[in-house]
DNA sequence: GTGTTAATATGGACAGTGTCAATATAGGGT
DNA sequence: ACCCTATATTGACACTGTCCATATTAACAC
């Protein structure tokens, strides 16, 4: 597994292989097919594994912050390093042709995580009469939209004027305006 | 190519291959190669072509609307639209691993469908004070970002309570709050 | 028409891959 | 001692993408 997961950072999905890792062990071709039945298990495996340690550095990353903005703007920070820091594993994350999307460890991570997004806005004040569920929806997919293209580089033209953190913080700024309650 | 475009949408990315699409045309498992450098150049002919499709129906839905509202959302529902007409090439278009991102073509589609978005904010009134990339970064995350999630099936829990156009429509209308100009 | 050249098709090989089956080697519990 | 479970090993199979040497074909120049 821990081999697994270097191959992963270092090399890429495609670059993480039964086969492989077995060699990069030091055992036979097909002794990895004892604790997983198929790559795709392996796979799903390491995908939670990769939820897992994103929700425990979201979870450090806001208890030390107060506030919507200052919360939503310590989420999306952190999400943005842990993909830079893991581009390989965020990719993985979400490739759902490589993973078992009904296992439920995996799901239970990826819902831990959007519930402290929802657990987030529900407990400060947001604009009312817009529905609350529409607004945790447009906040997860602007970060995840950023950062996938970020990862993707397809943001490299119109981004050189500001550093990448700072554009970060000004989208967010700009959803906090239709999110935030008027003082 | 159009066999494996046909191919592509079928049975997705992993279905296309270079000895698949010659069986399916009736020649020789080599033949292919003779039009395609390898299968990166030929995945990358395809989501330039997609690009290319995309493109040409964002322009002709953005062309019966007028004004920043009815604009994006527009957009937003035709993009959202061909994700879920063709699930499969949406993915390959962002499968920077399946595809050669150096590609000329590729980048000038790619550009050409941002850039029709960067028109549009720039031909209308928008909050002003606010950095107009950023804005345009803003909206088009939001887009791409909520596409892929629904894409991934990871909106399920939450969406029950609303249909997918609606929820695309309230999430855009949520970001409008933070662009449109005052009044 | 003939000769040359470029494009395309063919079948064979090679090194990979994931997966399966049969077998072997331990260790622990009864 | 015996069985049973877990894990490791070896070999095979059907794939895959890519390269190679070789044909076939069509177009174009002289």
């Amino acid at each position: 597994m821990a081999a697994a997961m270097e191959l992963l950072d270092k090399h890429g999905i495609e670059g993480v292989g039964v086969r492989q890792i077995a060699r990069e062990v030091g055992v036979a071709h097909s002794a990895p097919a004892n604790h997983f039945a198929n790559k795709r298990a392996l796979l799903t495996a390491m995908a939670t594994r990769s939820f897992e340690s994103l929700l425990r550095r979201l979870q450090s990353a806001i208890s030390a912050e107060q506030g919507l903005a200052a919360s939503l703007h310590a989420l999306t920070g952190t999400m943005l390093e842990y993909a830079l820091a893991f581009p390989h594993r965020y990719a993985l994350m979400w490739r759902k042709d490589c993973v078992n999307g009904d296992d439920e460890a995996l799901e239970a991570s990826m819902e831990a995580v959007y519930q402290l997004l929802l657990q987030l806005l529900q407990d400060q004040p947001v604009r009312q009469g817009v529905d609350a569920e529409s607004q945790a929806i447009a906040i997860w997919s602007l970060i995840h939209g950023y950062v996938s293209l970020r990862l993707d580089g397809n943001l490299g033209e119109g981004c050189d004027a500001m550093t990448g953190a700072d554009r970060a913080s000004a989208i967010v700024d700009v959803l906090l305006q239709g999110v935030q309650a008027g003082e």
